[in-house]
DNA sequence: ACCCATAAGTGAAAGGTTTCGCCCGTTCTT
DNA sequence: AAGAACGGGCGAAACCTTTCACTTATGGGT
């Protein structure tokens, strides 16, 4: 392997100013000529661990996320990869398996291996773990939540709409003359969770239905909570006639457990969340909320790369983005 | 950030000690104690971007795929991550849309960055593209091909057993007494298309069925394709009565075209692949053929570890897993 | 004609680690 | 009891880059 020093060499110039012209300095028109040359000619690339080392910036974003094989996360991180690469980053991918344990230590793996910055969809981590976290909370280090909040702790933030399409959901069932509309909803202390009960909430409110707790039924936002949770309202004197369901794993059980049943002549209507493509090939057909994940991916690595530059501007910055609700 | 130097003050003891400690040697249990507890006083980490300057060596792993957001891939990976995480070992994810371009650049882009072995799932790269990777091609990183081989290019493989389950799954649907069977097949330069395709085609000829070329369609391995193949074989003059869809994406989209017409009368039997969480949602429920992806993923770490550690033996390996025939 | 401002280029130090060759003291062999 | 073998420890070089402070060259303004 060459280094700058071969490349000096053969240019005839000083290891300084090669230095100067691959950070973009400026360097005589002649001279950048025999540079590009020199390095064409000896293969040479710039040896990352020096820099990083001299730099000490790894132009590496650490991304944690609950699970990698889930549709939704999978695509944000997808767009967001994109986006960062073509600024220059590398990003490393980490899943903590919605194991809170897991998401503390991959959280400080990634501080320790010294990434720029972190993109953080948090689950069961609070204020007070996070300012455990001296580089984080003395923003030494930029972060980034996506798609979930966590309460009391200031941070950039890129979420979806989750309490007003929610409203549309429901209201969406209301207006289809439903009355008395179930919810299969996430843990609470999750944000997108919370929003997304609160805008059930609201749209009952709005009409002037009555809440009923025994069909409000809070799962874990994994499939079998909502395979447990459907089977439970259906086994019910008095059924919801309708239900929101209000993640994708959980609207997979729910599904599951509706067609592991005997009599499917009770179907309730539904809004399921989160997955287009799945939603085209079911029957019945049902309505869907999509979420803006490519718009997430996008923006958040925006946000990101602005605060690894330094800009602090604004500090916090919240972008809401909007999601669909989509009427087969 | 304190240093080793700042350690090895602390401890009485010289930085070369220290490193040996560091890194597994033997060291007098005085002196052991004495460095753990000068490390915890000063919360010392090992400065990565140094270490990798000496030995030559980023402990990180290249992982490419053709897409991130495909079910298949991701659990593969998933599983590969954490495999290689245990032991040291990072790993930068990066996928190229299907794209042959982009194949080729994000292959150069890890060598670039210097990974210590490469994770690859390949769709358009020949032989001669492989060794045009010098440093692949005299083993100076090691690289595992996932899924999929290369043909003419020796190398680790970790593989599912395509033909033979294919069999399988034309076979059931042969003793279940169909004679007019389909397959909707992905691109046959793509070796898992190609064994699923010999698989078909062995099945029907222990049966001595003939081979109708009108009902072997080859599609992209992606949902449109699957959508337009579906629709052509539905409106022949005598559509199959059996099909087989020998991918994620082609089966969704032909499950979506099929849902999308008006007459369901004639609805062919069916066996998908990959996904068993949404077989699960179908209706009529159909047989799905799943693949090892756990078992992959981990066999595929262990093999790159090896191979990273230096350890050459019977080089070129291949394993097979066994894929699964699933019948609802 | 002189000075100054600016652009381009340079030498050398610094960044934190691993590793090679070497030394010292202890234990085992004979 | 002398010497070999060995475990533990050390000093210093090397890895490759960036950057600071400085020099030299160029061109413009008066």
């Amino acid at each position: 392997m060459s280094t700058i020093k071969d490349v000096a060499n053969m240019a005839g110039l000083s290891i300084a100013t090669i230095s100067k012209y691959l950070n973009g300095g400026n360097v005589l028109e002649e001279n950048r000529i025999r540079i590009v040359e020199a390095i064409e000619a000896l293969d040479y690339k710039v040896n990352r661990a020096a820099r990083s080392l001299k730099t000490n910036r790894s132009m590496t974003v650490g991304v944690l996320i609950p699970a990698i094989d889930s549709p939704f996360f999978a695509r944000i991180v997808s767009r967001m990869d994109l986006y960062l690469q073509q600024h220059g980053y590398n990003t490393i991918l980490c899943h903590y398996n919605f194991d809170r344990e897991h998401e503390l230590k991959k959280l400080r793996f990634l501080l320790d291996i010294g990434v720029d910055g972190i993109m953080l969809v948090p689950e069961a981590l609070t204020a007070d773990d996070m300012s455990a976290f001296k580089e984080i909370a003395e923003g030494d280090i930029p972060i980034v939540l996506i798609d979930r909040t966590i309460s009391g702790f200031p941070a950039d933030m890129v979420l979806a709409n989750n309490m007003t399409v929610a409203y549309d959901a429901v209201e969406h069932l209301i207006l289809r003359n439903h009355r008395r509309i179930g919810i299969i909803t996430g843990p609470l202390n999750i944000s997108t969770a919370y929003e997304r009960m609160l805008g059930y909430r609201r749209a009952l409110e709005a009409y002037a239905l009555p809440e009923d707790p025994d069909i409000i039924k809070t799962g874990a936002y994994d499939s079998e909570s909502g395979y447990r949770l459907f089977k439970e309202l259906m086994a019910m004197d008095n059924p919801p006639k309708a239900l929101f369901l209000t993640n994708y794993d959980m609207m997979l059980g729910a599904l599951t457990a509706l067609y592991d049943m005997k009599d499917p002549s009770t179907v309730p209507e539904m809004v399921g969340y989160d997955n287009l493509d799945v939603s085209r090939i079911l029957r019945p057909a049902i309505s869907m909320v999509v979420q803006p994940m490519d718009a997430m991916g996008e923006e958040a690595a925006k946000l990101l790369i602005l605060r690894m530059s330094g800009d602090l501007n604004n500090f916090p910055v919240v972008h809401r983005l909007k999601s669909q609700l989509l009427i087969p």
